[in-house]
DNA sequence: CAGTTTATCCCCACTTTTCCCCACTTTTCA
DNA sequence: TGAAAAGTGGGGAAAAGTGGGGATAAACTG
């Protein structure tokens, strides 16, 4: 699979320690001592759009917003995230008619939403419409971000991507990642 | 690729201990200040999907995480190690396509596992269907991660690339092994 | 404006899963 | 060869996930 031989790349390509010293980037203090979001995990939507988010994510997600996503996903994020992401796109030069409609796809589709005592979150209907989600749901973690699959899209394009594995990661090793 | 190939070589220099026996050599050494996994083990996972983790590797893995691996096994790295990777993949930017795959395989293909008071992981189902393991699991060490995988398969590829280890040397001159 | 319908959300109850702990067997090492 | 450590299995408490009833609020209608 694309992940393993992208893991032997980067494992082969470690530049060496020097001194060995441990990596003290900034960034890497704040993701320790936070939950990210890793795995993925299958989920109900109960008749009345109430979606279960995994308990251990759940202090992260507080306050969150879901939004249209890519692929045919939603996308969820911890509200703060949102924030500095929306600052982002918002500043994308909207004389382009693609930065216009991706603005209207992920702010515009965006709703708050919060977690209740049962620890799940309502996706409303026209997300639900948009994303096609039925009943069998794959919530999966994407490190900053949740992402929000109806099972069946989600097979479908799990199959479809580890076909083509190989070839994006040789794209990818190509970026010098 | 190539790097995918020594990595495999490393596997099939590997002496072999008995089967079903744990190898109790001084084998744990630390490089560049990092955790080095040596050793071939067999173990059970049980009912409930759970896997003993080798003892002498304990200490580097109470914090890990299980992703898919190449060649229909799966990848255990120290939550450390799979950090670094993470934090960089995870930046890339998502409005390319082969960008967001990537993401997709690597960060949600993954789980975040703690070793119990046993000395067990869980190992979730999907990742139990990717590898296809039964109960009879093989666990090696391969430098900085374990590699898990049932040992029907396990056999089956060691049978396959012992006998053609010698072409698959020949490819690797290039590299000054 | 009153009455009816619809939506929202709070809470309870049930089922399933997880995980903590104990017990037993096998292996290792002094 | 006995003690300690490693590996294995399972019971049961606790947590997670799921579904639905019913109160309150909002919207709609005659």
């Amino acid at each position: 699979m694309l992940v393993g031989l992208f893991l032997s790349l980067l494992v082969i390509n470690r530049p060496q320690n020097k001194a060995g010293g441990a990596d003290k980037s900034p960034c890497r203090a704040r993701i320790n001592n936070k939950s990210m979001f890793v795995g993925q995990y299958s989920h109900n939507l109960d008749a009345k759009g109430r979606l279960a988010i995994p308990a251990k994510f759940r202090g992260e997600l507080k306050k969150a917003v879901v939004t249209k996503g890519l692929d045919n996903c939603l996308f969820l994020y911890p509200k703060k995230e949102f924030e500095k992401l929306a600052e982002k796109v918002s500043a994308l030069d909207f004389s382009k008619t693609n930065n216009r409609a991706f603005n209207r796809n992920l702010l515009g589709g965006a709703m708050d939403v919060e977690i209740d005592k049962q620890g799940r979150i309502i996706v409303p209907e026209y997300l639900r419409n948009f994303a096609g989600l039925k009943k069998n749901i794959t919530i999966t973690g994407l490190y900053n971000r949740l992402e929000i699959w109806d099972a069946a899209s989600w097979a479908k394009y799990n199959a479809e991507t580890e076909k083509n594995s190989n070839e994006i990661a040789e794209t990818l090793s190509g970026l010098g990642v």
